[in-house]
DNA sequence: TTGTGATGACTTTTT
DNA sequence: GTCATCACAA
């Protein structure tokens, strides 16, 4: 089982059951680490299958361990706990659905769900105030959850962040009527019946022996929370991670989870994989040269011994189409060459950047496939159907009410809905309750339309899940209204690989010829209970099923697994898709393309905190990508909302050293002014400027201008400083210059640190 | 209920 | 340039 690894992989493999971080480089051979430690930990007799919990981010990951590991070992993986953190909260809700306080069948959200939730309970609470987008209604209640807050936690301290609160808790109290939940809510549940119900804490903390945290750089901080409780004081943390490709702050990742689990918990048991398996070594080079631009790393440095291969190649064009065209030249001789095309992928920072890309390779006819396309269950046709799924397991899911109750068209408008939606309010009921208050005309058809759900109900109990389906899309009239549409075929045949998802599932769970709407005896997902201590948790420790329904099952997985998101699969197609999506695949030859200030880094990402870094360790994920073969491509010009704007060069090409560089077409000397749409970073150095207080960090580090150092603004070698951590220093040098301004300062009991002056808060002392 | 034109946003994305 | 949203007319 060990043969093969070198000796940090071995060592990560067989560390001793204690807290243990592993630093793993890009292509370090992360998972296979991963999954030969499971396989390790139970071979070795410390822990059985069940005494197991992993955790990934996506179903893809837990999918490959799972794969992994039976290779690895004949054992059944069924019923391990093995999956996503919301699939894991999921399976813990539904076990202890009671003491969590979520009804038997509660549904989950998905962001789309969510925002059409937030726009009603905005609608009922009377609130048509620009300055509460529903966009950012959401992102505050997400991002609030992340951190494990509550309403009532967050700070109250002005009128707007007191109505933020207020709406938070509306929302709230609305998904407890509508029996849902959303995805933060789901970790965030979970926790908290963790934290409350000692019984069932500790009966986890007992079961698990072992835990193993995949892709830990990614983990908000709620996520770590939720791990260290269910590790509580004696099992131990596995967690798997690097740095430097932490690319999801702005989805709650919190990449101090690594510091801290390491300084807390697994200090001195940190494990660096640094050799790497996949790039030659002028790759490794620039990433790793570009990546020690970085204050805040962990540390880490990448090897290979594949041998020096070639230089990185630079083409600079005059537009996004010329680059365009060049790249389509370029990979029509690889492909001529033998390269095949699927092992060459087109990588960019937006998504916008493929429009002239597809443009080109279209007309020249050559195969690609375009990454995060729309996914197969958030299909509008699809998402219809499930809703009325939905209806049907719960009728008082509003969100799904409001989706199809005019859906086909049957002559309920938005009076009809408002009335509704008044009654429903006024007796505290979901709009299905409210049905019956409603008079006349407008009461009737939606008597008509209750009654079509409660017959689609009846239905369920003798359909099984597949039968329900196709019932569901004859009898809602869907099937109907796609036939009279004249583009409603595609959307027809999407329905029926909806049904043959669900005989799929159906046969996958262990359902088959069940009723959808009947409760197995021996459910699908194994859950346990804690030792006989309360009739409520079962059999005295003995795994006992999940209460849940064919049906049930099939919507939860709906809303956590969205589905495949590739376009046309099987031809040996280029690959294009964002950096983001990039990451963790690996290509013979790679291009990065639209090399620019602005772009990449991206503008927008210099207003965040750390934003600059992040967009670094984005090009150094895009960077590691490439086996043998890398471009860097960028354009003079380029088309961006409507406009043609001038880019200069990215950083990032100069933080390359130029051993590894080699430009093909002839390089270019940087202009020395921004071009206009850069205005904004002008702007902010002024900001912050005229901040009087002593504190030298600016608001946001937009603090970019043309020939301008924020140390030749500000600091001088000598200025005394302090900082929050590390006490009081003195700058000794300063390089960089504008949001990539860095300060070398020796501080008194600290040592000396090279801070970011556009991150680390200062203070100067005079 | 449906269609039209004006208006404004526009990085990345899994669950 | 493109897409979504929204107010208002037919």
């Amino acid at each position: 089982m060990l043969e093969g690894l070198n000796p940090q992989q071995q060592a990560a493999v067989t560390l001793p059951a204690e807290h243990a971080l592993v630093l793993a480089g890009a292509g370090s051979g992360k998972t296979r680490v991963l999954t030969t430690r499971m396989a390790w930990l139970i071979q070795t007799g410390q822990v059985g299958p069940h005494g197991l919990l992993a955790v990934t981010f996506t179903n893809k990951a837990a999918r490959e361990m799972l794969t992994r590991l039976s290779a690895l070992l004949p054992i059944n993986t069924r019923g391990m706990w093995v999956g996503t953190f919301h699939g894991l909260c999921n399976r813990l809700l539904r076990a202890h659905h009671r003491e969590a306080g979520l009804p038997q069948a509660f549904q989950i959200l998905d962001s789309a769900d969510q925002l059409s939730a937030i726009k009603r309970m905005l609608k009922a609470a009377g609130i048509d105030d620009e300055r509460f987008p529903p966009r950012d209604v959401q992102r505050m209640i997400n991002s609030a959850k992340e951190d494990g807050l509550r309403p009532g936690d967050l700070d109250a301290r002005d009128s707007h962040a007191r109505r933020l609160a207020d709406l938070y808790q509306r929302y709230q109290d609305q998904c407890e009527r509508e029996g849902v939940v959303d995805f933060g809510e789901l970790l965030l549940r979970a926790y908290e019946l963790l934290q409350r119900e000692a019984p069932i804490r500790e009966h986890y903390q007992r079961r698990f022996q072992q835990i193993l945290v995949d892709e830990f750089q990614d983990t908000n901080v709620l996520q770590y929370r939720w791990l260290m409780l269910l590790a509580g004081a004696h099992t131990p943390v596995f967690a798997v991670g690097d740095d430097d490709q932490s690319i999801y702050a702005f989805r709650g990742a919190n990449v101090g989870n690594m510091a801290d689990f390491e300084q807390r918990h697994a200090r001195g048991r940190v494990i660096r994989l640094e050799q790497n398996y996949r790039s030659q070594g002028h790759i490794l080079d620039a990433a790793n040269a570009l990546i020690a631009h970085n204050a805040n790393r962990l540390g880490k440095n990448l090897w290979t011994d594949a041998g020096e291969g070639e230089p990185l190649r630079v083409v600079e064009q005059a537009s996004d189409a010329l680059e365009a065209q060049w790249l389509v030249d370029e990979i029509r001789a690889l492909v001529r060459e033998g390269h095949p095309a699927h092992e060459i992928a087109i990588l960019y920072r937006s998504n916008a950047q493929s429009r002239p890309i597809e443009h080109a390779m279209f007309s020249a006819r050559v195969p690609y496939r375009v990454y995060g396309g729309q996914r197969f269950f958030e299909r509008q046709e699809v998402k219809h159907v499930l809703a009325y799924l939905r209806l049907i397991d719960n009728p008082n899911d509003d969100t799904s009410w409001m989706r199809v109750v005019n859906f086909p068209t049957r002559g309920i408008g938005a009076r009809t809905l408002e009335q509704q939606a008044d009654m429903a309010a006024q007796q505290g009921t979901s709009l299905a309750g409210a049905v019956a208050f409603v008079p006349g005309k407008a009461g009737a058809s939606l008597a008509r339309f209750a009654t079509l759900i409660r017959e689609l109900a009846e239905e369920a109990r003798t359909l099984d899940l597949p039968e329900l389906i196709g019932h569901v899309v004859h009898h809602s009239g869907l099937e109907a209204h796609y036939r009279a549409d004249r583009e409603g075929q595609d959307r027809l045949e999407n329905l029926q690989e909806l049904v043959n998802a669900a005989a799929a599932f159906v046969a996958e769970e262990g359902f088959q010829g069940l009723p959808a709407a009947r409760i197995p005896e021996t459910a699908a997902i194994a859950a346990d209970a804690p030792a006989g201590t309360d009739p409520a948790f079962g059999d005295g420790g003995q795994p006992s099923p999940v209460v849940m329904s064919p049906l049930g099952a099939f919507l939860s997985h709906a809303s956590l697994e969205a589905g495949d998101n590739q376009a046309q699969a099987g031809e040996d197609a280029v690959q294009l898709m964002t950096v983001h999506a990039a990451k963790g695949l690996e290509f013979d030859a790679v291009f990065i393309t639209g090399l620019e200030e602005g772009l990449f880094p991206h503008e927008n990402s210099l207003l965040d905190q750390g934003g600059l870094e992040e967009e670094r360790r984005l090009m150094y994920v895009a960077i590691t990508r490439a086996r043998r073969r890398l471009t860097l491509t960028l354009a003079q010009s380029r088309m961006l909302h409507g406009q043609t704007r001038y880019g200069m060069r990215s950083r990032f090409l100069d933080e390359i050293p130029e051993e590894h560089l080699k430009w093909i077409t002839p390089r270019q000397r940087q202009v020395a002014a921004r071009p206009p749409w850069s205005g904004a970073f002008r702007r902010g150095l002024g900001d912050w400027q005229g901040e009087a207080g002593s504190s030298f960090a600016p608001r946001s580090p937009r603090t970019q201008s043309a020939g301008v150092t924020v140390g030749e603004q500000c600091f001088r070698i000598g200025t005394g400083v302090r900082h929050g951590r590390f006490g009081e220093g003195t700058v000794v040098a300063l390089s960089g210059s504008g949001a990539d301004a860095q300060a070398r300062i020796e501080f008194r009991d600290a040592g000396t640190k090279t801070l970011a002056l556009g991150v680390a808060k200062l203070e100067v002392l005079d």
